[in-house]
DNA sequence: AGCACGCCGACT
DNA sequence: GTCGGCGTGCTC
């Protein structure tokens, strides 16, 4: 429409140019061809030649201050890609703009790697090579028996199927059947013809949500995406969506940014998770990009947990209740078949006999092991949860005092005794336990605290003859391994099951009838503000491991075993009352102004020396002082060191920024970054090593 | 970030 | 005399 259309010869492209760089935008080149926006190229960046991302046919010389002889040419055009399509770039320009990452990074962050290494001639070969799996026959989808929907599930497909525009949050209670809606709403799509982008926290941990929907959508072409896939698999899959040929896309965070040109549905679930968060790089959250992809791509999506973030359960909350009346709540409360949560029995430590002087209390009390007993003996299964793995935090000489710190990071190095290791779990240094103390040469040096190793033989010892086994991350790094002991589980080889929070996560055991937190105070006075509602969440989901079959489900016990017995979080928690916790924390958030009541970014900073960190936050707050200033409603707070400050002889800083309105915070950021990068590069001397803004962070 | 250029120490 | 250390600077 412009009165000056725009010149063949000159055309904007975005390249992998990072943050450090102060390349923002687009690039400009020269074209002989006129290329649609969206088409990928090479072109040359310095000495190198890169790929990149059309952006603009013909670019408004405005903000290009380079003259029109300079230009560099186009070197090639990868042919034969459909264009990424309009909506694709709206929502990487977004996400660039809301996180402060520049452009470039963003756009090609989000193609599979394999496309960014390409050259044409690379390219052409590829997709002759891919033709065949891509025209591959089209879906044909075959009738599925479709199980009958509870009341619940009835009415919240209804409201699902109500026109408008405002996302859903699915507040469903473990085994309320929220798969059952999420499945029904997709085949709703895709009887339409259109795409469904259904999303999950970790890939490896939801192996039976995939073969549900592989199994409800037996003859569509369904693809996951996620970084597990070798980088060929990738592509493949990424393409399969782009030119629309899956109908079904399962995928991690990194799957909401595939071009998809039927879009009709995104799901998010277990919305709370934190792995939704991209926490290096451009540090975006998915879930918050899904909501704004759908109003963007005018499609529903739905965000579904029995355990919401508090940000998705005020959004919901209509605002006769105090909350923002954004979402669209669709509440499922009660479980499916028996219909029962197991019973929560919150276990006063308190109250345990006094051990003599010195004497390092039991890993489960009394009563606890009698029930695990008792189960034993019923021929059931009980799950203890331990959220550290390793044998012992720490080991310690009782004659000098040494401990086993990491000489490369503020932390102590864990004892494994599966191998006989000192092992950091910041940095990887690892080294075999010495014999002695290395300070003074006692051989009297001990462990400090339990981890599930340590659980384990401790669980051993106390349970004669018992079977117990143990899945954490030390387990499963080999491949096929967790696969392997969850089979030992459910086959009934295993007494005992000790794990770390992955268990809690995603894996139904038919069998087990108690579950026990026997350590889940640390999280209650946790200076981090989201501890609280982690542990909720956690909680909650470990309970819903416990027997869901009708048969064992009426006994089933959740145990917690507490010094602070009447905790607000543990009194909600036992009358599985997500609401009136929910109401609880928000009470404290709007006092002490915490999301959602307030916006938060982090200026994070990483230096050779702490001085080095905190003086360049400092001066990075000196600098835009005078902006903070005339937006308003700005704090700025003081540079601290991060909770673990050193890592991998790396020090680390941080401030937090924060604002009642997030518009007035976006803007102050936009306007500081440019200070801030002339900042850094003055202080590269200094030993400043890297910097980087994290919006809406997790974790503080 | 890459990848230059550029100016000072131990080696064929 | 060169190979190469990483300080500084640029990429349409």
């Amino acid at each position: 429409m412009s009165a000056f259309p725009p010149s063949p010869s000159r055309v904007a492209v975005v390249v992998e140019a990072p943050q450090h760089s102060g390349l923002w935008g687009a690039l400009d080149y020269s074209c002989e061809q006129a290329l649609t926006p969206g088409t990928l190229v090479r072109v040359p960046l310095g000495r190198r030649v890169v790929t990149g991302v059309v952006w603009q046919a013909g670019a408004d010389t405005a903000e290009g201050e380079v003259g029109e002889h300079e230009l560099k040419a186009v070197i090639e055009v990868l042919d034969g890609l459909p264009p990424l399509p309009e909506a694709w770039r709206q929502l990487v320009k977004f996400a660039s703009a809301y996180y402060h990452r520049s452009l470039g990074e963003m756009a090609l962050m989000v193609l599979p790697p394999e496309l960014r290494q390409l050259d044409a001639l690379q390219w052409g070969r590829r997709l002759k090579r891919l033709d065949k799996a891509l025209s591959a026959a089209p879906a044909a989808p075959q009738e599925a028996a479709l199980p009958a929907l509870t009341e619940q599930q009835t009415q919240a497909l209804a409201e699902l199927a109500q026109p408008g525009d405002k996302p859903f949050l699915l507040w469903g209670s473990t085994g309320s059947g929220k798969t059952e809606v999420y499945l029904r709403q997709a085949q709703r799509a895709l009887d339409e013809g259109r795409q469904v982008l259904m999303m999950v926290p970790e890939i490896n941990l939801t192996p039976q949500l995939e073969a549900r929907v592989a199994e409800r959508f037996a003859g569509r072409r369904i693809v996951s995406l996620h970084s597990g896939l070798t980088p060929a698999q990738r592509l493949r899959n990424w393409l399969m969506a782009h030119y629309g040929h899956a109908d079904l896309i399962l995928g991690t965070r990194l799957s909401v940014f595939t071009p998809l040109p039927r879009l009709g549905l995104i799901v998010v679930d277990e919305e709370h998770d934190p792995s939704y968060k991209q926490q290096d790089g451009a540090r975006y959250s998915a879930r918050d990009l899904a909501v704004y992809r759908a109003r963007l791509e005018k499609v529903p999506v739905i965000l579904g947990s029995a355990t919401p973030s508090l940000e998705s359960w005020y959004n919901a909350l209509p605002e006769s209740e105090g909350g923002a009346g954004r979402y669209v709540r669709l509440a499922m409360p009660a479980r499916v078949g028996d219909g029962d949560m197991p019973r929560v029995r919150v276990l006063d430590l308190s109250r345990a006999p006094k051990l003599p002087r010195g004497q390092e209390p039991p890993p489960v009390a009394r009563e606890l092991l009698a029930a695990i007993t008792q189960r034993i003996e019923q021929g059931e299964q009980s799950l203890v949860l331990l959220n550290r793995r390793g044998y012992a935090p720490v080991l310690h000489c009782s004659d000098c005092g040494w401990k086993s710190g990491c000489p490369h990071c503020s932390a102590w190095r864990v004892f494994h005794k599966v191998d006989r290791t000192l092992r950091c779990h910041h940095c990887g240094f690892t080294e075999r336990v010495p014999r002695a103390c290395p300070d003074c040469g006692n051989t009297d040096i001990h462990p400090v605290g339990r981890g599930t190793e340590r659980l384990e033989e401790q669980l051993a010892e106390a349970l004669p003859g018992a079977r117990i086994g143990r899945i954490d991350a030390d387990v499963t790094k080999h491949k096929g391994a967790l696969e392997e002991r969850l089979a030992d589980v459910h086959a009934g080889e295993v007494d005992v099951l000790v794990g770390t929070q992955m268990v809690a996560k995603g894996h139904d055991f038919r069998r087990i009838t108690l579950v026990a937190a026997v350590n889940p105070d640390s999280a209650l006075f946790a200076s981090d503000f989201r501890a609280a509602e982690r542990q909720f969440a956690l909680l909650l989901q470990a309970a819903g491991r416990a027997g869901r079959d009708a048969d064992v489900a009426g006994h089933s016990e959740m145990w917690v075993q507490t010094w602070h017995p009447t905790h607000p979080l543990y009194q909600a928690l036992s009358r599985y009352d997500y609401a009136d916790f929910a109401a609880q924390q928000l009470k404290e958030r709007e006092m002490a102004g915490l999301p959602p009541y307030a916006s938060l970014a982090m200026l994070r900073a990483e230096a050779k020396t702490q001085e080095a960190a905190v003086a360049f936050l400092n001066a990075a707050v000196e600098a835009v002082a005078h902006l903070a200033e005339e937006l308003g409603g700005i704090t700025l707070y003081p540079p601290v060191p991060t909770p673990v400050q050193r890592v991998a002889n790396v020090e680390r800083a941080q401030l937090m920024i924060e604002s009642p309105l997030r518009p007035a915070l976006q803007r102050f950021l936009s306007q500081s970054q440019a200070v801030w990068l002339a900042l850094a590069q003055k202080n590269r001397r200094s030993g400043l090593i890297r910097w980087a803004v994290d919006v809406d962070p997790l974790s503080i």
